[in-house]
RNA sequence: GGCGGCAUAGCCAAGUGGUAAGGCAAGGGUCUGCAAAACCCUCAUACCCCGGUUCGAAUCCGGGUGCUGCCUCCA
């Protein structure tokens, strides 16, 4: 398989560190709100990534944390009277939910922030004692201008940086480009005990933690969405290679595109988002996926009611065909013809093919739209025999168990009151919509087509 | 201000040198008691603009224009 790899900017093929083992991380939520569609998307085109190196035979170990501690859930916690650690299992919990209806498979292993501590602890004092870490007034800092290659991920000089826009005050770092790993905790704040104090983690350490504890040092593929290529992801080559003592941190660093509304990223800061949940009160799970799979990953997504209305056809579309598959399998008993094996082993070559390059789902999707044609077509011209419709069967869904679209029959068991929904829900997410962007031409745009 | 990315039909979208995948929508047809489904046909002399390289460019180079991401928490 070839994958882009954003460290060295070019599409290279993946070499697992060890052969048929495929160990990933991917950056998880932080569970102070509801996750938005944009969550989504991530978890959707990683769970990709873990289905199709699967399907091609790998012995995938894949891990996804969750940062259940940081300064948002805190303050969150505080202003409903509750404890951090419960309000962030409550998302947590909806979360699951969210991406079970997605038909996300659950990672091999979730660590948590709250249960890493020690990891954590272990790590700054590697960081210390080799001198790239600082202890200050406020916490451990990690010395940025000791780590020579600090930059290469993102592409930028620290010069650049310093030079640049608004970088925080902080009387206590040494460096203003310096981050935190530990920090002092304040009266009353949650904490844990460290050598250099009570406090908690900083945010980048906890993933080095997490993922070197989980998958040992240089990992094969670690993956997040785009915005975290600066600074957490370029943090944590930093932290992490500084305490591996010239080991590699990651074999391979893949990044997602942000999903946006209207020309804007959808943020929590920004207000303009829409989430898992109410989408998935209009739309079926499997249609929002496979929204989610009509572009390829790396690319920004606009999100556009339209293109809901046009997954919700073309889910359809699968859906029919693999119950009219299943209803004709008892057509007849000849055996199957050659040029329809060919049909079924080339489309499934095509679909493999296209998912290895970089996981092009716009053209295995394309394929499985073929395949649906060409079958149907054969079928219009005679009647198919039992062997073949089992094969194509067969065929059809193991392609769409890669594309996590497996869950056709529950979706032909609620067609009716779907489809029923299904023009409803433009209307219903466009009002939706017009609230959260605000701006009439905004929505117009997002409902063309 | 610094560093990136993108620009393909009404809409979504693939395609990194060899003459524009696929889907949605639309129009026409076959089938059908009607409808739906299914099947067939049509639908970009053309890839933001201007130059250049080449036998040949959506694809490479230069210059524009527009949109956008990161530089702060972020998937």
């Amino acid at each position: 398989m070839w994958i882009h790899d954003t460290l060295t900017r070019k599409t290279v093929e993946l070499v697992p560190r060890e052969p048929g083992r495929i160990a990933m991380y991917v950056c998880g939520v932080t569970p102070y709100a509801s996750a938005h569609i944009g969550h989504a998307r991530t978890a959707v085109v990683y769970d990709l990534l873990r289905r199709y190196l699967r399907y091609a035979g790998y012995a995938v170990t894949y891990v996804s944390n969750y940062t259940d501690i940081d300064d948002k859930i805190i303050q969150r916690a505080q202003d409903q009277g509750i404890a951090p650690l419960d309000l962030s299992a409550r998302y947590i919990g909806e979360y699951l939910e969210d991406m079970a209806s997605l038909n996300v498979l659950p990672p091999d292993i979730t660590p948590r922030v709250s249960e890493s501590i020690q990891d954590i602890i272990d790590l700054i004092g590697r960081i210390i004692a080799n001198a790239y870490a600082y202890v200050s007034s406020d916490g451990v800092y990690f010395a940025v201008r000791k780590f020579s290659r600090y930059g290469r991920l993102s592409g930028r000089s620290v010069d650049e940086m310093r030079s640049g826009a608004r970088v925080e005050v902080n009387e206590a770092k040494e460096d203003p480009l310096d981050f935190a790993l530990w920090k002092f905790a304040k009266p009353g704040d949650i904490s844990w005990d460290s050598p250099w104090g009570k406090g908690r983690p900083g945010w980048h350490i906890e993933c080095s933690a997490m993922s070197l504890r989980h998958l040992g040092a240089g990992f094969d593929i670690h993956g997040g969405g785009e915005d975290l290529i600066f600074p957490h992801h370029e943090n944590e080559i930093a932290q992490s290679e500084a305490a591996l003592e010239g080991q590699q941190f990651v074999r391979y660093w893949m990044h997602s595109g942000m999903v946006n509304m209207g020309a804007e990223k959808m943020s929590k800061s920004l207000g303009n988002v829409m989430t898992v949940h109410e989408l998935l009160e209009q739309y079926p799970g499997q249609v929002i996926r496979l929204y989610l799979l009509q572009t390829s990953y790396e690319k920004p997504l606009k999100f556009s009611i339209s293109g809901f209305g046009q997954a919700f056809t073309n889910y359809e579309r699968m859906a029919e065909f693999e119950a009219f598959l299943q209803g004709s399998t008892q057509a007849s008993n000849a055996d199957a013809d050659v040029e329809f094996e060919k049909l079924c082993s080339g489309f499934l070559s095509e679909f493999d093919s296209s998912l290895a390059d970089n996981l092009n789902t716009s053209r295995a999707l394309a394929s499985v739209h073929e395949f649906m044609t060409r079958v149907r077509y054969t079928a219009s011209e005679r009647a198919l025999a039992g062997s073949e419709t089992a094969r194509a069967l067969e065929t059809f869904r193991s392609a769409l168990w890669v594309l996590g679209l497996d869950q056709t029959s529950d979706y032909m068991t609620r067609k009716s009151s779907l489809l029923a929904k299904k023009q409803d829900a433009l209307t219903v997410v466009a009002t939706e919509v017009g609230a959260a962007v605000g701006d009439r031409d905004s929505v117009s745009s997002l409902l063309d087509g």
